[in-house]
DNA sequence: CGAAGGGTTGAGGTAGATCAACAAGGGTGG
DNA sequence: CCACCCTTGTTGATCTACCTCAACCCTTCG
């Protein structure tokens, strides 16, 4: 299944889940968390670098992340690589290709990763069964797409450094609504430059230049192989972003 | 509602929805088609150029496109367009904003266009008594975020040339799909250059030079207002890609 | 100890931006 | 009817943001 990665039984109940507790998900009915634990078939481990799912397959299964940081991306046949979008804590992995068949992406662990894994064949009884949750994977859905929308909007339209601040923010709002940054955890975005470069479409020199600049104005600070957020407000600023999401959302 | 837009109770039944007969749509059940017909309120005109969703508003639809061009988009402050997708017959239209409040684009028709008008507050209804058409709602957002992947490793990653050569296919490969060249139709994209430019996020200047040059190899023609694909399968080679959408796909 | 993976920096090249014209409709008001 | 404007497309000249190439540093790891 994945390389690095390997497969359990359920080792955390989903009555136990640590995604529950936090404030930024929402919590579940009685009859959805026992259809959800039936759902789970399964955990899967991955080590930093582990290939999870690979564009132009189909798998079996889909995930929810439970703690690390992954990411999903497409490649080019010259090997050119664009970096779609990250995948944290109570994120879905794998939706498109359960629904539609064949994989168009691929997914990558950036860091040591732990996942539910789904039976995608029980996706239809999560309809049937449990209407509330279908509407919730809906939502997820239309969640990812506002992501790329903005995302589109700051590859077609920012300038490098522009792109540069909204991607800073938007990766410390997402790891900080995760709960990543909870009971003192270091608040670092484990993204190496050549991982900026990819989801910026910029060239890897000029996106050390750019966050250079960046780290000299002071709203960010460089660690061994990942970045910390000094200033989210002060990137905001740069980047003309302004995020609206609020309140609560929906988890599988 | 819409700049130029003319609200109406329905005038198309669901049950003669010219869509379900275009051999790319999946057919409804009996009850569902009922359900749709209820869930249909109105029915929308609008002229080329009409508004029909604001971002940052709210709204109490969401559409689907009965015929016609449109098109959804982001704005920054300064005025920079970044054009995001085209929506064609079948196409739903504002589900984002029914599902998470705030609409976060616009939406602007690019023809005289047509739409099937719903009402977002029977969302639930739809969810809980037709779980076929839940799960068609979650493969259309699926298939929306495909959609956006690819045109995200065009931005990031491909030359003016590739991108410009991906829409063309991309567009042409669409309209097909959504029968908008059938019987007869002129085979022909709606798309002026800046809209090119828009969705390319290239200049003006340069989007009209790139065109040309496609243009000059005979794999397009350039008509007023608009353009025609002469070679789909020429563009695609340029652009590296290979579509593999197929079969016929739902809509509501 | 050598190799490999990140990060950093300067020099020079180029894809695409910006600026500036101009052409060809189409619409509108006089 | 003409005169005017606005929109869309076209083209050349110049500029610049970002790319490529080429070093070099440091840390980690086998």
């Amino acid at each position: 299944m994945a390389k690095n990665g390997k497969l359990s039984a359920p080792r955390t109940k989903c009555s136990a889940c640590p995604l529950r507790k936090r404030e930024h998900f929402r919590d579940f009915a009685v009859d959805e968390l026992d259809f959800v634990s039936s759902f789970k078939t399964g955990e899967l481990t991955a080590d930093a670098g582990a290939t999870i799912l690979v564009e132009g397959t189909h798998s079996a299964h889909l995930f929810t992340v439970l703690d690390g940081w992954a990411f999903r991306y497409k490649i080019l046949d010259d090997g050119r690589r664009q970096i779609l979008n990250f995948i944290l804590p109570g994120d879905l992995a794998g939706l498109q290709g359960s629904l539609m068949g064949e994989m168009q992406h691929s997914v990558e662990a950036l860091t040591p990763l732990t996942l539910c894994v789904f039976e995608r064949g029980r996706l239809g009884s999560l309809f049937s069964g449990y209407p509330d949750l279908g509407f919730d994977l809906t939502w997820i859905a239309a969640r990812e797409e506002r992501i790329l929308d903005e995302h589109l909007l700051s590859l077609g339209r920012r300038s490098a450094l522009e792109r540069a601040a909204y991607l800073l923010a938007f990766l410390n709002r997402r790891a900080r609504s995760a709960g990543l940054f909870d009971n003192g955890r270091k608040k670092m975005l484990p993204v190496s430059q050549q991982h900026f470069a990819d989801t910026l479409g910029l060239s890897i020199v000029h996106t050390n230049k750019t966050l250079r600049k960046i780290a000299a104005r002071g709203l960010v600070r460089w660690l061994d192989r990942g970045c910390e957020v000094l200033d989210e407000d002060g990137l905001c600023k740069i980047a003309g972003w302004t995020d609206s999401t609020s309140g609560k959302r929906p988890f599988i």
